[in-house]
DNA sequence: ATTGTTTGTACGAAGAATGTCCCATACCGT
DNA sequence: ACGGTATGGGACATTCTTCGTACAAACAAT
């Protein structure tokens, strides 16, 4: 009950979970622009409460935007977010407690919205969640929740096939452009993602792509149906730093097993493959036989990416 | 709040970015011609308000088009705008000279983006392309020519898959974005698009989705592979004025016959139902037989919009 | 054609900003 | 008590920025 938003409890292992960073960076951060102010234990370690962890994730996005963070410390978390907000105009409170509220809230419109077949208004309310939530917390919160509802209202029939469709489409259509306003530095990693032979689901694969971008990458989303030495040819064209790729349908493994085969022996070890989706756990023997990489949730993800960009074999 | 449209916030990295200015340019300028006088940090680096950026992007179209910097870096805003405002007429109506010229080029550096697989550039220009051209010439002189072109180099063995892919899926993403942005008035009749059952190739039904919302439709993409039931409820929920149906891939009829035949029962003459792509072609007497109207071009499509929508012709 | 001017680009040195590495010390749960 | 984990800071390495100067191509006017 007494657990409000500025209670300190979460220790450092936690907070850099959740927001991508190094725990060298974080103290840096800490030391030179006091960023966030923890809570001790009375040992003297931090203890960072939620509010921190908003704020934290909100200086990343800058960051990741462009803007230096010596002069975004200096802001309120409020003035960040404006920062960041593309359309400067409607307000809300931002930032701090929106999180599960926020986006629970925008789900429920969105079923509203496809309820009555909007696609427009869905639209509107995804990109705006999207750009208040950034490419992370959208994919997270949002979308793959979203996407689960949708699932289990048109198994059930409560909703037709077109609704699905809409929905489906609309939500690829604002993660594509989500990923295109994306911008990465040019010395960043690129991030190759694409769905294998006779996977049209394509939402995985953006997802990945998405986190990616979110951890800093440059993402390239090359597209859904694609034969495994084709995205590994991409990939070595690209220097791909790593490769996501989604598989929903759990087909026999007959149709999938050639492709990832490919995979594996083109990029190997030096480039780590990630599989995902739903359609992975099926196959999980020959991933790990092929040293691919199967990936559970979009966290793991998130971690096994900053695992790899930062080059460091942490072992958690 | 506290952020106003004059505070300095933006290093010089995010104005490159968001003017496309080289960082030797920006200084120049500056230093020359004072075009902006951007705020300082402590340690002396620049800081710019999103009026500068503004105005540098306003300098940047000038000088695109003719103007030469040294004499425009003098006048107000204003004045710059209404120097735009004279110059652009002499290129838009001209017709067909210019843009078949300007989207040849531009087709040009779109296939050699696909060549470098290079999607964020890929998609800068295609956005780039839809801005100038507006959605119907989009979609007539960029997008249907270098289809064309993708697949022919695709089946020549020229280009490999993932790039045919890849080139697709940013395509689509241009075009459902130039979808969402295209307002049309709450009075504007509905145009329904889709995909029938097996075929994922979607860019026929956008394309005709963008030509009705040049057209002034409202127009709804549906999503690809949809039986014709669900077209048709769609259809009638959202009170559509006309559907149109892209088959591309030549499936046999009995594939394809169900569905245009639910479409034709459902919908019958009521809502006309527009079927296009080169798929429409080979089931030509089916069509006929149905009621549907087979689309032979883009052009057509428009024409056709027009009858329906005031029976006014227009003259393009 | 020959000038001088305008304008985009290039180079290099100095300084800032920022991410990373390292180490001695201290904490924590088992 | 011990191995894994944190802390605080100093020290680097790298990448950005700045600023002055310089150069070359395009242009205008002679």
């Amino acid at each position: 009950m007494a657990l409000s938003h500025d209670s300190p409890v979460y220790p450092v292992r936690i907070v850099l979970r959740r927001t991508g960073l190094t725990a060298e960076l974080l103290r840096a951060w800490e030391r030179r622009y006091e960023v966030v102010a923890p809570g001790r234990t009375q040992g003297g370690q931090r203890l960072y409460s939620e509010s921190d962890v908003d704020r934290l994730l909100l200086l990343k996005r800058a960051t990741l935007y462009g803007h230096s963070i010596g002069r975004v410390a200096q802001l309120s978390n409020d003035e960040i977010a404006g920062l960041l907000e593309t359309v400067p105009h409607q307000s809300e409170p931002t930032g701090t407690e929106p999180q599960s509220d926020y986006s629970a809230s925008i789900r429920r419109r969105c079923l509203e919205a496809v309820g009555w077949m909007d696609g427009g208004a869905l639209d509107g309310l995804l990109r705006q969640a999207a750009v208040r939530l950034g490419p992370v917390q959208f994919a997270e919160q949002v979308v793959v929740p979203f996407v689960r509802e949708i699932g289990e209202m048109w198994h059930d029939g409560k909703i037709r096939i077109v609704q699905e469709h809409l929905a489906t489409a609309t939500i690829r259509q604002v993660m594509s452009n989500l990923l295109a306003f994306t911008v990465a530095p040019a010395s960043a990693p690129i991030f190759v993602a694409a769905t294998t032979s006779g996977q049209h689901h394509e939402i995985g694969a953006l997802l990945a792509a998405a986190i990616a971008a979110g951890e800093g990458w440059r993402a390239v989303y090359l597209g859904a149906d694609l034969p495994g030495e084709e995205i590994a040819a991409a990939a070595e064209r690209l220097r791909a730093r790593a490769v996501g790729v989604s598989i929903v349908f759990p087909a026999d493994s007959v149709a999938i097993e050639p492709d990832l085969r490919a995979l594996s022996q083109a990029l190997g070890t030096r480039i780590p493959v990630f599989v995902g989706g739903e359609g992975a756990r099926h196959h999980r023997a020959l991933l790990d036989q092929l040293q691919l990489r199967t990936i559970e949730t979009l966290t793991d993800l998130r971690t096994e990416l900053g695992r790899v960009s930062g080059g460091r074999p942490e072992t958690a």
